[in-house]
DNA sequence: TGGCATACTTGAACGCGTTCAAGCAAAGTA
DNA sequence: TACTTTGCTTGAACGCGTTCAAGTATGCCA
């Protein structure tokens, strides 16, 4: 219990984010596929096979970062909430969040996108290794839809997180792929892609609207599946 | 010029529709990652370097497989809408002829949109080697959209055949990651998504959708890039 | 016919992600 | 103290996509 009786797994531990912190430094540097895990190895200061003691592969560690950010975002998230009223400021403010604490490590995310949707990769927003992560941003878009300032159709509620969630992750692949000077693109896209989901929604109650966001609603059933 | 005279580059001919069947078949029966190279060179009968005669990758195979594709499904486009009036028919028509061409070799297309939209990779639906297809796709929505019955704003017109094709790469991916039963839930999806984006495109014709498809439009332009 | 260029084919070799039998060191037990 | 267990580390080896120097066969011209 004291610091002696732990010092062989404090200093496996040590290893350990010493090895993630080489990979992610590397992957920064020449990108996930250019990093080789004799490379990240050596950098750790490890034998080659090291790696494979903390993490089951090298797309693992690109999983452990995304799995820190969601924490670590956390603060900035609450924070940048409650300087943001009404839902456009606030899909705004959380997505430059986002976007600003992914900033550095593009090429890492890029990594993580690059299954695009499918389940079937462990490395996939939308795999099961990444439900938890999932649940936690759909509570966050719950939030942000509450008391909102606009009247959401009731039939539609249920699903907005889910819808909001799913244009994040438009947003974030855009990003990740936008090689222009800053992501300038991405920043533009932001601003007219935000309006125009927040006009969508609004228009959503109109009774015009009904049938369609009926047909609508059936298409997110067929979407979420099961 | 006889049959004779031609007999080597014929025999090389033969040996690369050899090896791009071996491929392709492989690729069906395991998958795109299961097949190795090794095991198409068995199949087809040549040394385990043969196949880097007549493709630069593994990855090259597919796009040729996907370039041939596009070439083959023209006639059977066209009789599609031979029978088609309307742009929900019409649209439906196509996807339906395109989902039925690709389907004994949806786990082709799987690695093909493996990079998601990601222009980087040669092997995406966005890249510079696959703008040929993409362009010829382009004509295909063009023709759909005259006379379709619908009026179209004018400001809309000339964006709409890529919005269509966009629409159309959407449905691909959903179906190529489908696992349901005869891809069913693709069959559903399709059904409901054709007839929203009709909707939409009637609706956006409206005064007062004004607004919003002039920010639509704006979104466009960012996306299209440069 | 012989010689040469061109077209095609070969398989060993490279670096990659990953696996794993073997080794090592520190903590627990007697 | 010696023995065992546990936690950690090692590097050779595997199969992969890919490369390429070397080989073979074919068509063409003297």
């Amino acid at each position: 219990m004291p610091s002696k009786s732990t010092s062989s797994s404090a200093k496996a531990e040590e290893t350990g984010t010493r090895i993630l912190e080489a990979a992610l430094a590397l992957f920064r540097e020449v990108g996930f596929d250019a990093a080789s895990m004799r490379d990240i190895a050596v950098k750790a200061q490890v034998a080659t096979g090291a790696a494979y003691y903390y993490y089951p592969s090298k797309e693992a560690m690109v999983l452990d970062f995304y799995e820190r950010s969601c924490v670590d975002m956390e603060p900035k998230l609450a924070e940048a909430l409650e300087g943001a009223k009404g839902l456009e400021a606030r899909l705004r403010a959380v997505l430059q969040v986002k976007l600003a604490h992914f900033g550095p490590n593009r090429s890492v995310l890029r990594a993580l996108l690059r299954n695009g949707a499918d389940p079937k990769y462990a490395l996939s927003p939308f795999s099961t290794e990444t439900k938890a992560i999932r649940d936690i941003d759909l509570d966050w878009y719950q939030k942000i839809l509450l008391d909102c300032g606009i009247r959401i159709p009731k039939d539609l509620e249920a699903e907005l997180p889910g819808v909001l969630w799913f244009f994040q992750m438009g947003v974030i692949f855009f990003w990740v792929i936008d090689d222009s000077a800053g992501q300038k693109r991405t920043a533009q896209l932001l601003e007219l892609a935000v309006k125009s989901v927040v006009t969508l929604i609004k228009a959503a109650g109109l009774p015009l609207m009904r049938p369609l966001r009926k047909t609508a609603l059936e298409l997110i059933e067929v979407v979420k599946g099961e």
